[in-house]
DNA sequence: CTCTGACTTTGCTGCACCGCAAATAACCGG
DNA sequence: CCGGTTATTTGCGGTGCAGCAAAGTCAGAG
């Protein structure tokens, strides 16, 4: 076993603006979840039972479509919520989480939702706000989708995924779990032929650098300023 | 000059659950606005000072990018906010909204919604659940920009359309407001030229009808079965 | 250490779709 | 009713990228 830092997973961003009891009381009702890499934390079009806050590792969020095609629609990292279905007005989970590596999690069953927003409005007004972010950053990725040719999305997507999960090293900044060129394909509407086609193109003019699972960013202004050109 | 009817605007989704004299102090606050078609209700990147409820007309909402390429995120119909930037922790607007038709909306100013969110919960959580339906579409749209083909993409604007605005004619359910080839086009991330292509092999095919501006669905049925082949 | 399965690279072919261009066609103000 | 503007249609060539196929590479299990 192991005990929860409390003080750690005060300073998250769900639970900004509460107090010290309060989060207490709200921890109380969780229990941790361990999700081994590869696992599934909830699947899609199934019961919504829990929603969950990640604490550690990194988790993807895909759809299925009825004919079988993948989109990644985001990666969680440490700190967020995933599975909020009931505080949007569903009873299913509208996409499958996968854990990308070996994860931890607090799991409330999804009856304490209506309780705690109702108890801590701050934990509530945190909540929507993160929804309301959620809901621009969906909105740029339609005007990309919709506007952008296929290599400037997936620069995009690379250095969206260094800034939130990068790691330095040696090299440059590294994207912090193992993501396939297929992961990559699945956020930016394409395949991974062209995927693993772009990053060895880019590897030759150094901007990147890639092993299997792996990508480091070398440069990323000049990878902008490659794919910047209107 | 007009008078509002209150027990219309007490119908709609922004107010559910509010009280016929709460109702009357929030629309105290408001003004009305009239648009005319073409004009706009606010423009992209400019201070958010007001936020809007739509009383009757159309309003479409469209980003632009940075290189002038337009992307239509939305038509808004008689009942639905638009412009609540504030709510959402923004100080400008994420788009530019432009009424297609003539239109009437009443506007309150940006300082309003704090304490009508706070003095009317009902208000604050009717507006939140809208928030949520709008990411949920948000994200199909990624998922179709992602996966579909533009013909599919094309006919299920056209259905999501005449879903929401349709109106019943001689020759089956009409689009409510006048929209042109490069209007469809901004919404499915296509050119006008191929959505006039789709168009006029519909009309062969006896599912659509179109015009300048105005297009009729015929038979949404076999359009769908025609695009939905896996 | 080796075998096996997962991941990646790379060439080739085809096609969906864009971009350009130019000809209608419909509406609108005077 | 007419001239100008705006919307639509249609042809044609080019291309970004998918799809298929096959070889190469790496990691981890046993």
């Amino acid at each position: 076993m192991y005990t929860l830092d409390r003080s750690l997973i005060a300073g998250l961003p769900p639970f900004s603006g509460l107090s010290r009891p309060d989060l207490d009381v709200i921890l109380e009702k969780a229990r941790p979840l361990r999700i081994a890499a590869g696992q599934a934390v909830f699947e899609q079009d199934t019961e919504a039972h829990s929603f969950f806050l990640l604490l550690d590792g990194h988790v993807r969020v895909v759809k299925t479509t009825a004919d079988g095609q993948q989109v990644i629609m985001r990666y969680i990292s440490a700190g967020q919520l995933i599975g909020i279905a009931t505080a949007l007005g569903r009873t299913t989970y509208p996409a499958t989480a996968i854990a990308a590596v070996d994860s931890l999690a607090l799991a409330w069953p999804n009856e304490a939702w209506h309780e705690l927003a109702r108890l801590y409005p701050a934990f509530a007004a945190n909540t929507y706000k993160m929804v309301s972010a959620r809901m621009e950053e969906a909105h740029e990725r339609v005007v990309e989708l919709a506007t952008a040719l296929v290599d400037r999305r997936v620069a995009h997507v690379l250095l969206r995924l260094i800034e939130q999960t990068g790691r330095r090293t040696e090299y440059g900044i590294e994207i912090g779990f193992p993501i396939s060129r297929q992961d990559i394909a699945d956020m930016t509407g394409t395949t991974l032929h062209t995927v693993s086609r772009l990053l060895t193109a880019w590897e030759h003019q150094g901007f990147v650098r890639s092993t299997r699972k792996r990508v480091t960013v070398v440069d990323g202004a000049r990878l902008l300023d490659h794919v910047g050109r209107v």
